[in-house]
DNA sequence: CCCTCTATGTTTACACTGTCAACACCGTGC
DNA sequence: GCACGGTGTTGACAGTGTAAACATAGAGGG
């Protein structure tokens, strides 16, 4: 065991007064009760408690519960970019698309709740959270980029790159909403068929088209 | 005390102790307080209360919480597919088709928090709430006929049309989800435009190719 | 070196929630 | 006419989000 509790010669961190940083074991927290424990788990108190720290300690760094839980939404968009990012590269064209798009859908059933939690209620207004807002709006950047590179080689049509870009996203989280919710268990063979038949659709949506 | 009330002459509902349909009752209540207060306000004692019945009478015909939000949305899902079927009424083949996207999206609009509720994590698990799982099925039922005629029709192309009205609805889901956030409203200049470039996407993709 | 200032945590308290257990009422079927 | 079971009530409890007052410690100026 440890004896020498009650003398801290050097450097031993003895639950320290100040955290250190609170903020980032906070979202650390949070994201792991998330992941672990569902999203009725996801509770202020059981964040403040899994970073050792009383139940209003919080508040020094959020002031509410769903600013957390807009900050674990936010760190999750980022990731989520990033995986797309990944995937995206590689593979050249359609390719690279194809794999973007299968990455999302893996990263939703990767982390079910956390992604729920990225759209759900609790954050709904975007407004009322800028970061939130700058994070997922840099996904729909990412996305609207591809989609300028493939029109210029020739492979999707004319149209505003951001509307094309977000009527991808919209399909791709309606795809992974109806087959979190297993509203598609009975309808579809596997998640694989209605990812692909979901891409073909919107890919030849967003063709050009063969005159 | 109060000595009348042993005769209630002829139909002075005074309080009966027995509701009469309190489950109805409370469906009801639930959906106003939704519609008019949030999601935030919808908990089981205010759905009580708007009742007017004691905190813990929804335990006789409930569950518990989780299951009388069910079947808000169950009859939410109900109340759609009327919506949808009547706008699709209205006009024939590829017009009664975007009548139909239109009214979806109408719907989820003219009640953001009822539509967050059927598609939100307190029901995620459709497996809990069989009636629920089989309103939202018949959604998709609804819009896989749809298809199938139009195959016939020859104006959509081949494929299984369950999968097709997966992809339909989850594109259109996808849609109402990332404008209800507000995460388009820097990117599509207007509701409308988005929805119809997501229209128009979808339905070139589900479209005979013109060979 | 000390001393105050301020950011960060803690304690205490409160209203509110979902839910359980025990009890009250009353229409229905024997 | 009467027991019974379905429906509603009361009371209680643990857990939640959050506000207010207080405690601690590290930083910077005298």
């Amino acid at each position: 065991m440890t004896p020498a509790r009650s003398r801290p010669v050097a450097a031993v961190p003895e639950k320290p007064y100040h955290h250190g940083d609170l903020r980032r074991a906070l979202l650390d927290a949070a994201l792991r009760i998330l992941r672990d424990e569902g999203i009725s788990a996801l509770t202020l108190r059981a964040v403040a408690r899994a970073a050792g720290v009383s139940a209003t300690a919080p508040y020094r760094h959020f002031p509410d519960r769903r600013a957390l839980v807009a900050g674990v939404a936010e760190e999750g968009f980022d990731r989520l970019r990033v995986a797309m990012e990944t995937a995206a590269g590689q593979g050249e064209g359609r390719e690279g698309f194809r794999n973007l798009a299968f990455a999302y859908v893996e990263f939703a059933h990767a982390f079910p709740d956390e992604y729920r939690v990225m759209f759900g209620p609790e954050v709904a207004h975007h407004g009322d959270h800028p970061t939130l807002a700058n994070a997922s709006r840099s996904v729909l950047a990412m996305v609207a980029g591809g989609i300028r590179e493939l029109q210029r080689a020739g492979v999707v049509r004319d149209g505003d790159p951001q509307l094309l870009a977000v009527t991808l996203w919209a399909t791709l989280h309606g795809v992974v909403m109806l087959s979190l919710d297993g509203q598609s268990d009975e309808v579809a063979p596997s998640r694989e068929a209605l990812v692909t038949e979901a891409t073909r659709t919107i890919m030849l949506g967003l063709a050009v088209r063969p005159a």
